[in-house]
DNA sequence: CTGTTAGCGCCTTCAT
DNA sequence: ATGAAGGCGCTAACAG
């Protein structure tokens, strides 16, 4: 059986209040002596705190959660560095979760954090519906949001700046490198970041007043196979575009397979840029050009706006909700060369 | 304030066993009428049940731990997905927790589990020492290692074969390629999973009588740098290994670096081989020819043991320790050659 | 079917 | 510096 601290309490003929006392943030209030001898009977006994016991006397938990669409990948696993990184020096237990596969998110966020395990919750959604929306509405710790989503004004919310980030690589293909026939093969389309990349990509084409084509934006869904495929549709087009803009690297990773198996090189015969900058972006040859985002930052800033709340939750003048925009960049690799 | 069971029981006009009976598993033994009232009552009063009472209240908390070295990177994300499927399939909950940069795995040891907000572990360590061994043996909740370290007897244990997997990939260089200036670039000394890959190779070394040479056995790091510096010296030597089998393919990654920036082709001017199969070594050029891990299948099996043990744990008679070893396979590419 | 009553293990005033 | 005692919110016998 456990040892409880009652157990140790009546070894060390001391009460449970000072046990209490010797193990936790009031050391100094206890006699060194007794202290001493407190912490050799939980030696002896191998005294495990119950935090369960702890955190249901305290009503806090030292804990903050991540409910993240998915655990796979470099842009994800990013993400927890960065929240890890602040809970930690936060002193603040980071516990991670994914709406993963069959689960859907609603109900991982249910079980997640409608029954209080946590302190906060940093949520990482793509998407947003009234479910979701009515399930927030009745949290009651902070909730800090990453999502490109509009409105949500009531939340703390950090975001990638999508729409500048695509306006900028589309601005770069055209200012720079004097393209006009860019296609585009975008992300899911209630997915919000996708959204937001696919309007940075048009408004670009408007301002350089350079046509729109349907037929050269193609809807995907993020995945290396969706860019094979999306890639494989826009080189068998009568009139092919020379620039190819896949909203994630991992398409842009698709469509270099594609380019290889009908026989294009990039990037003499199609350009091939894409968007987040993940690691293995750099192994593709050519190198590929695609817009940076500083990930681990997306959770770092989350992360320090939950922590701002969980400190404020005391006080009761609430702050407003922040909401942040992380800045992105464009990394110039050897994948588009400039038209002819 | 957060309403409690209790609020529940006087608007609703029943006791608290009722409402816990309604809210719980035993909904059937509470009539269909009370059992609707006290459903409204919560929603009008926006009920979220406190988890940690329950857990106190029911000394088990529905949730296992996952304490990984680090979370970066396919292989552990892999893991992570195959622990969380069964995981899921068998109703619990799943807490990640790495002992990231600069937090030693020890302590997150520590903090994750010695105060019990799990009901078992799944501990994945790369190697062992005194410390570590100390705190497990205290261990209270039952817990599954990942790991290819011997001994470790007491516990249930699961473990790439990554001696035979190094030995089957040697073999083959060897036997079917007709290879023998075989160099290898192995990971750290204290990680296990190096060291029987290490030993595999060099077992099937010696079994074909071909003579090792110190020169040509390198110790790195797994990280993609640590393969290019490796690389580079074994490329520097008066006299040239054909192959180098790189322990892992992030350290083969390095090796193509190196090749590349040194002016040698891969496979023509020096074949390279990898251990792992992790999705990017498909976008490596040439192909990567490379040992197969089954990761999610190290994260399935583990949790069916942890999941085992924590439904035997009531009774008393302890299953022995079971020890599984998740066999390996090789991936032909085309980044080495057969010898002329 | 439902209520009563103890806990679960720890923390925290309030006294001493 | 320490002890006594009452929660924290929920579950689980045991009665009715």
């Amino acid at each position: 059986m456990k040892a409880t601290i009652y157990d140790i309490a009546k070894k060390a003929g001391v009460s449970t209040a000072t046990v209490s006392r010797a193990l936790g943030e009031e050391r100094e209030r206890v006699k060194p002596k007794t202290r001493e001898k407190i912490l050799k009977v939980c030696k002896d006994l191998n005294y495990q705190p119950n935090r369960i016991a702890k955190n249901l006397a305290k009503k806090s938990t030292g804990a903050i959660g991540l409910v993240l669409p998915e655990i796979q990948g470099d842009f994800y696993t990013e993400i927890i560095r960065g929240v890890d990184e602040i809970a930690y020096s936060g002193n603040y237990n980071l516990i991670v979760s994914s709406s993963h596969s069959r689960r859907n998110i609603v109900e991982s966020i249910l079980g997640f954090m409608r029954e209080s395990m946590v302190d906060g919750v940093i949520l990482m959604i793509p998407s947003m519906n009234r479910q979701i929306e009515e399930i927030l509405s009745k949290f009651l710790t902070p909730i800090v949001i990453i999502s490109d989503i509009e409105g949500l004004g009531e939340y703390d919310k950090v975001s990638i700046d999508n729409y500048q980030g695509a306006y900028s690589m589309t601005e770069y293909l055209i200012k720079s490198l004097k393209h006009k026939k860019i296609a585009a093969i975008c992300g899911p389309r209630d997915n919000q970041d996708a959204t937001m990349r696919k309007k940075g990509y048009v408004a670009a084409l408007k301002k350089y007043k350079i046509p729109i084509r349907k037929e050269w934006i193609i809807e995907s869904d993020f995945t290396i196979e969706g860019g094979e495929i999306a890639s494989s549709r826009l080189l068998s087009l009568s009139e092919k575009p020379d620039v190819i803009f896949a909203a994630n690297d991992n398409m842009a990773a698709g469509c270099y397979k594609t380019a290889e198996a009908l026989g294009y090189k990039a990037p003499e015969d199609i350009g091939i840029v894409g968007f987040d900058h993940i690691a293995f972006g750099a192994f593709l040859k050519p190198k590929l050009t695609t817009v940076h985002v500083q990930v681990p930052e997306i959770g770092r800033v989350a992360t320090n706006l939950l922590l701002d709340r969980l400190k404020d939750s005391g006080s009761n003048k609430k702050a407003s909700p922040k909401n942040i925009k992380i800045s992105t960049g464009i990394i110039i690799g050897d994948s588009v060369l400039k038209a002819k």
